[in-house]
DNA sequence: TATTAGCACTCACCCTTTAAGAGTGCTAAT
DNA sequence: ATTAGCACTCTTAAAGGGTGAGTGCTAATA
């Protein structure tokens, strides 16, 4: 079957109107809703094929349609319209303090959520670009070595690695040669399946040293020890009926206040962000973190140095007002920009 | 009426029982429940008698009954238990990690919640007890004057104080001795009312300046500028039905999130602690954050170093469990001593 | 051939009724 | 002073019934 025009309409009106209503839409509400005139008993037509296609879904016999995941996917890759609107009071806000940098952040935090009545959260810049410097083992104890990383802006992590039988000091003499050829230079994303296993294979026996030695590198460039994160807004999501149930209210909230599940949404985003620079929507079940796949996220990188980044996440019912939210983040990350970058 | 001993227990019984239930409890519970070997038309009188002096109330005639504030408090004053118990699991939790205080904090709020079935907050430690070294109040301009706070521990809190007409240097200099004279070395519970109506008196008109400077000097003892708050368990809240509605759960949920508020019950926490060291429970509208009063928060007051305290709550339903809070709660504050104060 | 009117049918939702159960207060008996 | 007994109240859950929104299908229409 073939997506037309006609049926494209009639989704987005669907689409439209359950992001307003969060009700079911009937196919009598389509008819008068759009310019196509249309008879009811045509419409149901049609809506029988875009169920047939995926794109819609009906909760329960004799009720209207909802959107489904893939119908939401479509809406936001092709029918999603720009707004721009009253993002002023934002301006104001934001502008406010910046000697500090989590107070920003909080308020950023703060601000989305009043603002678009979904939970906002936002993560505190991370060196990320970040090369490896130099790494260094030494021996501390017979069966025990400690693995110095450092990389670019001067973070420094040790790693204690246990090992079954003594190592002499020319094999720590070679394996440090190995890993410092090989690794230099490089940064998280460059250090690849390819190297590791060229690596692993190299080190012989002592391949597991290589791997202990390799988690302490993407732990020092990740860095996220320190990797605060606000959150905001968590109680919006009792504005929305599917999703404030106490079973889910209560995971998402919980998700919320842990923020341990969001660094992974973080990491997540600012790992895609390289490619796909930007704004970011996942929808339902494409979330990374699974305790939302119930609701949308929409997530942002920031950057407020070079290679100082930090995302930006909004989350929120599945019939979320994308467009009002992506352009809400979309001026906010102007406003980030232009507060940090000019001075 | 009196309160003799039989109504005490069976006041006792049945707020044991409503702990325990949610329930409203009815007599014939009550005739079975303890070894009064009293009939339930017996009970139904003494439970009257009970209601009448406040202590229980019914929600509605024909129900059981509940404890009133008044119960619970008398409960909680000459009625519970001490229990000792199952605390081994923190015991190991806490010791755990010692390096970053905010990592042990985190734990805490985490464990405690996560041992109550409550909601729990923990405050990071803030310097207390300290005493004014310095105050100079200096113009800046016709009409606004700077005052800067030196405390212990050379914390400086600045603050711009507006003016309505212009102080000459003299009339400066009289009040910068003024209030050096009557608050160096005075700390935040000793800069009382009495030494403040009596400096305000001393500086005639310029009364409202000498209020601002407290004001500042207040800020800067407290110097909850980087005061953090943890908390953890806040959807514990959904396990009780007399919280878990939507309205009720997002507020506290929300105040748990925002933190703001619980700053005040904090700084309440350590100014009570004063006097009534250890452990405070706040049942009701006794709270000081009004927007937990159909709520008990217990709170206790930890000190890692001399002088540097910091707070630690418990909040949940006003049938609390509190002899399992409290005992849980001191047990803690013993941990937290001997892993700070020991080395 | 595409569209539409018409109609029977489904299902969630709301309202009312009903019955059961828990608990009380009062009175009279012990 | 205590208790048994009973009428009464009030909540809660279940059951029934009506309503309305919405569908799918069929037959008529442009």
């Amino acid at each position: 079957m073939q997506l037309d025009e006609r049926k494209v309409k009639i989704l987005q009106a669907i689409i439209r109107n359950y992001l307003e209503t969060g009700e079911p839409v009937g196919s009598r509400t389509i008819s008068k809703y759009t310019d196509l005139n249309l008879s009811s008993a045509t419409i149901r037509n049609e809506m029988s094929d875009l169920e047939e296609m995926g794109y819609i879904l009906q909760p329960h016999t004799s009720a209207g349609r909802i959107p489904s995941d893939k119908g939401y996917r479509l809406y936001v890759d092709t029918m999603m319209e720009e707004r721009v609107r009253e993002v002023d009071e934002m301006r104001e806000l934001v502008l406010q303090k910046a000697d500090k940098v989590d107070l920003v952040l909080k308020q950023v935090a703060k601000l989305l959520a009043a603002n678009t009545n979904y939970a906002a959260m936002i993560s505190s810049p991370q060196y990320h670009h970040n090369k490896v410097k130099f790494i260094q083992l030494s021996k501390v104890d017979i069966n025990q070595i400690v693995a110095v990383v450092v990389v670019e802006g001067n973070i420094i992590k040790n790693k204690i690695i246990d090992v079954e039988e003594e190592m002499d000091d020319q094999t720590l003499l070679k394996l440090n040669i190995l890993l410092n050829t090989n690794l230099n230079g490089l940064s998280l994303e460059n250090i690849n399946l390819g190297i590791i296993t060229m690596m692993k294979e190299q080190a012989g026996i002592h391949s597991d040293v290589v791997g202990s030695v390799i988690d302490a590198v993407a732990e020092a460039i990740r860095s996220d020890e320190d990797l605060q994160i606000y959150t905001s807004g968590a109680t919006n999501i009792f504005k929305y009926p599917e999703l404030s149930d106490h079973e889910k209210a209560s995971e998402l909230i919980n998700v919320l206040e842990e923020k341990q599940q969001l660094a992974g949404l973080v990491n997540e985003t600012l790992a895609n962000g390289e490619q796909n620079r930007g704004i970011q929507v996942y929808i339902g079940n494409e979330t990374p973190v699974q305790t939302m796949k119930d609701c949308s996220v929409v997530t942002a990188t920031y950057e407020l140095e070079e290679g100082m980044q930090g995302t930006i996440g909004i989350i929120g019912p599945k019939r979320m007002d994308y467009d009002k939210v992506v352009s809400t983040l979309k001026q906010l990350m102007e406003q980030l920009d232009s507060l940090y970058k000019k001075t």
